[in-house]
DNA sequence: CACTAACCGAGACGGTACGTCAGGTCTTTGC
DNA sequence: GCAAAGACCTGACGTACCGTCTCGGTTAGTG
């Protein structure tokens, strides 16, 4: 009854995906069709059907294949030891990947089959997410451990705080989403909102020495 | 050509838009339909088409429909100048009503319309988060005028720091959306993730003073 | 639920039931599909299935349509008084229908449905075999009348003994369908397959003589 | 290029035309499909299209194999010198073999491949019906050679006669399909419709003498 | 007796059509 | 005289089969 997967093409598999792909690049998510994904990848619709669940599957794995290429070493942060600058390193990073209109409608295609689906939702935390927010955890306890984050710190909270607020930016397009918000979310998740005492900013450090 | 709002009934407006966000929340998103509106509003679909330009659109509207009652007076957060129980209790205000079961799918279902439509996206910001945002910037500039916060912190950015992680978490459901959740996020968010100083920590304040 | 008729558009009707009479002409019965109706009439295909129940009937709507124009007056089988020349024209000129490239297709579509379907075989037989039947019964019961026919003869099954080999070989292919063979058949049936005694043939007669 | 016939597997070609013929009492023509058919004889499709053509040809091919017992032997009609009585019997089998519930649907299907495929058309005149036609002109000669036929008749168009009234009601339903029938068109046939005069009745004969 | 070519069951594949559902437009009709 | 009701064309849905193709595994006949 259900399909050998030991029979799988894998030249169909690569096609549906890079067509769902493109296609979300072009016509965007609401124009999104299991046929026109079939028509694209030169593929029967059956053969999509056979495979994957539901429309936002397919999303999924598109993402998961592109993702391929590095998926033997382990994502890693910058680690200069200059928190404030890694950070802002990588989240003006993060900016310009949100900003580049190749990925814009697949990711917010993918944030939206996240958003209805619970068990989309959990793949991506496992399959998609969790490198990467290992990776985040990862940089973080290497500066707590050099004590420039508070001993206390849950660094999962740690790591929304520094990216929701981009995330929800760019999603909810509730303002620009540019390198000076980048920035300017990094210093005041660092340095928290309320005032600092004099001399008390936890400036630039390297090897654990202020700079 | 354009319908003259004049004679626009009422009673169908409302009824469409009950039907909207009943049927969110008894079907989902993805079986929403403007037919499925149609009947269940007894009302004939050239009615919705006449006038809501999408689908979007009509879920937008009754989200505003909800927000009619309190219209007139401006929303206003707790102001006992304990700026972190404050905060702790708005934003598990927030999680409650993420929560809802009620609210759920029909909050999701505003959330997909907006990542996909600029338009509604701005919409949204004016009519809907504005009245929010401001009341949140307001508690803050309060707070800031009484000390709590930095002087030179963008308000935007900090009510991004405290409501995005909530509001993330909830999107992609990157973990369990908790009261614990909540009162952590504000407390990082105030404190900054840098370790303050020995007696630094800016405690319960009455009348801008320490308690 | 159900469709209301008042409401239904003639020219969608028309347009199917010419296409699909024309497409079993074009393609034959085996590749004639709803789809292809509904592409060639113009039509969506939910307005064939909205109004028919299966392709079978539609089909048999098609030829009811043909049959339309001469809808009023009565089918009339030439009466000249000589029965055996009456019957013999009356046969070649089916031979000739049946032989008829632009009929063969749509004949032979129509009589498969038949024998699939006993509810449309009562419907044929009602619409359409039953004027028919009539006229050639009259032909029959005049001749009856006249003497030229036995008293005691079912006429009904006197129509089918001259009629039924006809169709048959065209249905069955069992050998040429020619105007020899429609004479044959006639001549066959009316004097019988048995032997005549010597001056017994019945000659043809004209009112009631014989000639 | 072509299959090797030595290597076909007896069992596999038993069980599919087995299959065919059960499904098609069971399910009917129009949902027979090879696919259906294959499951059921435990084959892989690959060997129905191995070695058939189409789908009409399984079904042609079925009834060769009921045929197949008695294939040495040629078929026989009774022949008492009785040949009203002779003709009788047999026309009431042939009635009640179409009314035969398990036989009504198989042979549907086989009456109708025959009306669209000439080819099949063919196969069937040649293998199917041509012994059994054999027999029944075998029949009328020995009639014909006894003086109870005309010896100018032509003893296709006889059988014909007989037979085809009977096949046509069966197919088109156009009545009831009785033993009645079946004598009466005996009876109609053999006399013809044209009245005999006295004591003209060619009545029961045996060894060409009228008892 | 081993080898090898072919048939076999199985079932994935690119397709076509099915019958259904909803989208958005246009027409009719009843209040 | 508008708006409900709903028929219409369009197009995607998810399913069923089509006829082709590959895949291992028998199963003959050959060398």
């Amino acid at each position: 009854m259900a399909p050998n997967p030991s029979r799988r093409r894998e030249s169909s598999r690569r096609a549906i995906l890079t067509a769902a792909f493109d296609l979300l690049q072009e016509v965007g998510y609401a124009k999104l069709t299991i046929e026109g994904i079939a028509v694209r990848a030169g593929v029967g619709k059956q053969t999509i059907y056979r495979w994957w669940p539901s429309k936002g599957v397919v999303i999924f794995d598109a993402f998961l294949m592109l993702n391929e290429g590095g998926a033997g070493e382990a994502v890693l942060l910058p680690d200069t030891g200059d928190l404030h600058a890694d950070l802002t390193a990588v989240l003006r990073a993060t900016v310009a990947e949100l900003n580049d209109p190749r990925y814009d409608q697949p990711l917010r295609a993918l944030a939206t089959e996240i958003t209805h689906d619970p068990e989309l939702a959990a793949a991506y935390a496992e399959r998609l997410d969790k490198p990467m927010r290992h990776a985040k955890r990862h940089r973080l306890h290497s500066a707590q451990q050099a004590g420039q984050l508070a001993v206390d710190l849950d660094l999962d909270v740690a790591v929304d705080i520094i990216w929701g607020p981009v995330l929800n930016r760019w999603l909810q397009r509730s303002g620009p989403l540019t390198i000076e918000y980048a920035d300017s979310v990094v210093t005041a998740a660092l340095n928290g909102l309320h005032p600092r005492p004099r001399n008390d900013r936890v400036g630039r450090t390297v090897d654990g020495r202020a700079v």
